[in-house]
DNA sequence: TAAACATATTGATATTTGTCTATATGAGGA
DNA sequence: TCCTCATATAGACAAATATCAATATGTTTA
């Protein structure tokens, strides 16, 4: 993923009131009314926040009728996590596998 | 990490100069003069966003005489990744463990 | 001490952003 | 067909942001 991209979809979630959709996304799908519910801001503002979220793909959209159900981008989401991935300092990422292989000896099963 | 922080660090990563800075600086600490050197930038511009990805504490700052020197902050950048980590689809965790599994025994060995 | 250098701060400006009110669009339901 | 409901769009506005030129601060060197 680009240095642009990455840039993008940071912005886009340089908001907490975003953030906040997104973790409500993770949830799974909703529609623009529930997510309405749980803010104090009016329904244009929302939907001015849903496509910021939509553009750079973060989220999904699909229209059922007088709704429009939302929900997080699985793959766009694993790329975003694979670009800040390489945010790394050197020694990190040792620290990871090694943090990794206990938890998985601990817990004798893949989680 | 609250979703306030998350949007604060974010924000901090929604300029496409910053994402770049913090690329440069995974490879090593590096002096204001020499990050200059790579932008197109005036000097107080790179300033301004130094300020910025070290107020979130994403770099940390060092002075040695005249110069300043800026590093990733590997555990605030554990932070964000871990709290991204969080934006997650239900099958994606599961699909995330296959491929660990699958890669560890192909490579029969921590990487 | 004076000059040169690296960086930070100040102040100005154009652009972007978050929010609102008002209005448009488009899909049911009476 | 007309009304209601869910959402989107347009337009306005205040606040935040990215950038620059000018200047300040603090360190090293001549």
């Amino acid at each position: 993923m680009k240095e642009s991209e990455i840039a993008v979809i940071c912005k886009a979630l340089g908001d907490e009131n975003r953030v906040q959709i997104i973790k409500m996304l993770t949830g799974g799908e909703l529609c623009a009314c529930k997510i309405l519910d749980a803010f104090n801001i009016t329904q244009p503002t929302l939907s001015h926040h849903m496509k910021i979220l939509t553009d750079c793909n973060l989220v999904n959209s699909r229209k059922e009728g007088k709704w429009t159900y939302y929900s997080v981008n699985c793959e766009r989401i694993s790329e975003f996590k694979n670009a800040i991935s390489e945010f790394t300092c050197k020694s990190e990422t040792a620290e990871f596998w090694l943090l990794f292989s206990a938890r998985r000896c601990y817990n004798g099963h893949v989680q």
